[in-house]
DNA sequence: TATTGTTATACTCTATAACTATA
DNA sequence: TATAGTTATAGAGTATAACAATA
């Protein structure tokens, strides 16, 4: 006798609690950062100080690009980021961190870190650690394969 | 010398990452059921037979009472669900899944399946196992503590 | 008085399309 | 012709409040 296939078993169920968990969290640990959680990122992915463009950090970040236009806007005006034309490509422009952005970034991860180790409370150091790098793994391989989506729709028409 | 913070390192982006891209998959896998994996959600809630009134389930399911009465009214439309009223409680109503509602769950059930493997594609399969039972628990852990955001917000403000 | 469920309203978030300036 | 960015509009999704029925 087989039990009952749960929601709790669901990947999809399991994913969406512990993201909605760590955005009410993350909310309160990065509040002053225009745009919360995603402005953090934003501010993150600017730092590296590559791909910068501001279409690359939305595809990056997997929002539309309209949406980075709103959130660099609001970034700019609390002075955390600036916009400086690209010289390569006049078309493109750089997302440069202020000196206020840098500081207010590493407030945010140092905020941030507490509620990833808070959230990741019921595991142990080496399970923490494990979670961590497969998640990462996974996405990381989830965002080089956008384009294969048709494939697995033909596979799944066979359900 | 410390390499510098990238985003990909973040929990939160790792999160956001992988549920994107299982949603992606997942709408088109669960294609025929209203609410698309949210009303998938709730059929497989209210197949277990336990904790089925509208509320209990909703707050399970982390959405709002009142999106839980648009998805049953879609899904009642649709003759996959029942809403009988609680014998032993006349305010609330157990939630039923009709003979069509069970096979529409199977049938999803088969497609997500087929979509977490594919999604869940880079790990081997005792990876796979590892982090299903990881996110499993932190989920459940973080379903329990609703009530201590506000602990966490004190001791955020230390950073 | 508190709780379950419903409805109506408003708000936020996101997606779409049209526009500019460059390439 | 195609691309980076902006703007305006509309749409989906979500939250808020008020209500009826019951505890």
């Amino acid at each position: 006798m087989t039990s009952p296939p749960d929601v709790e078993q669901d990947l999809g169920w399991a994913l969406g609690t512990v993201l909605r968990s760590y955005l009410r969290l993350a909310n309160e640990a990065v509040a002053g950062v225009p745009g919360g959680p995603r402005g953090y990122q934003v501010l993150s992915s600017a730092a590296s100080g590559e791909r910068t463009s501001q279409l690359a950090m939305a595809q990056s970040l997997g929002v539309d690009r309209t949406v980075m236009t709103y959130l660099l806007d609001d970034l700019e005006k609390a002075g955390l980021v600036e916009r400086k034309p690209d010289p390569a490509d006049r078309r493109a422009r750089r997302v440069l961190l202020t000196e206020a952005g840098t500081a207010r970034l590493c407030a945010a991860e140092r905020g941030l870190r507490k509620v990833e180790e808070h959230l990741l409370g019921p595991l142990d150091p080496d399970e923490r650690h494990t979670l961590r790098t497969l998640l990462q793994r996974v996405a990381l391989a989830s965002g080089e394969r956008h384009g294969t989506a048709c494939d697995v729709a033909q596979e799944l028409e066979g359900c």
